[in-house]
DNA sequence: ATGTAATATATAGTTAACCGACATAACGGA
DNA sequence: TCCGTTATGTCGGTTAACTATATATTACAT
C-alpha cells in the first residue's frame, strides 16, 4: 500500500524544499529564499544543504529539471525544478504524517496542562 | 526569547521518546513500547536509537533518571526517566514548530479558496 | 568607473543521529 | 526445559545536514 519509494520522515529542509515548490517550478536560489519566508525568517539554508538536497531528489525522481519559467536576457545560469507526481505523493504523505503527529502530542500534552 | 539550550528540529525517534515521558515516568524498554504504540506501529526504534538517545537527553538535561515508578521484587534491571522542566519546554517548543509547519504546508497546498 | 550587495551555482570536509546487528540476562508460561 | 518477552547495552556504517570555500554574473549606488 505505501510506496516504497517514499521514505518518511523527511528532515525540515528536504520538507521546506518540496513544499517550495508545490505550487509552481522555482530555480535554486528562489527555493533557497522561498524557504526562509515559508519558516519565517527560521530556516536559512545554506547552499550547500540545497544544491545536495536538489541532487538527492532529482536522483530519487522526487523532482525533475525544468526550462526557466522566467527565462531572461542575460547569460546569468539558471537551473528550475518542479515537483514529479512521486514528489507530490512524498509530500502530501509527509504532511499527513506530521498532521497525526501534531494531534496525538496535543491530546498527550493537554492532559493536567493549563 | 528562544532557549539555546533547546536546538530544533528534534528527528522523529527524538520526538517520540519525548512525547512519551510526557505524563510520567517510563524506562527504557516501556518507552519502545510506547513510541511503537504512538506511532501507531510505524515507528519501532532501535535500541541503539533508543540508548544512544536517551544518553544524550541525559546529557543535555532534557531528561533526568528517578526511581522506578513501579518497583518489582524481581532481580531484573530497570532504569526509569522523566522529563525535566528544559525537556517539558524543548517538547513544547517542538509541537509548536511542527504545528505551524502543518498549517503552512495545508494552505499552501490546498486548491481551490482565491 | 568602481565597489559592493544580491543573485546564482557548486564542492569538500565534518558532524550528529539514526539504523541494523550483535550481545547478555532475567522472567513467565507451555 | 524451552521459548518468547522483557530489559539493558555496544559498535560500526550510513546519510542528511552543516560549515566553509569557491566562482561568476548582475544591479545599484557612489
Amino acid at each position: 500500500m505505501t510506496d516504497p519509494n517514499i521514505n518518511l520522515p523527511l528532515r525540515e529542509p528536504t520538507f521546506l524544499i518540496l513544499l517550495s515548490l508545490a505550487p509552481a517550478p522555482r530555480h535554486g536560489y528562489a527555493i533557497l529564499k522561498e524557504v526562509e519566508s515559508l519558516s519565517e525568517g527560521r530556516v536559512k539554508m545554506s547552499t550547500g544543504t540545497l544544491y545536495g538536497a536538489i541532487e538527492r531528489l532529482l536522483e530519487q525522481a522526487w523532482i525533475r529539471r525544468v526550462d526557466d519559467p522566467l527565462p531572461n536576457d542575460t547569460n546569468r545560469e539558471r537551473k528550475a525544478y518542479e515537483l514529479t507526481e512521486l514528489g507530490h505523493k512524498a509530500l502530501d504523505a509527509e504532511i499527513a504524517r506530521l498532521q497525526k503527529l501534531v494531534g496525538v502530542a496535543k491530546s498527550r500534552t493537554a492532559e493536567g496542562a493549563s
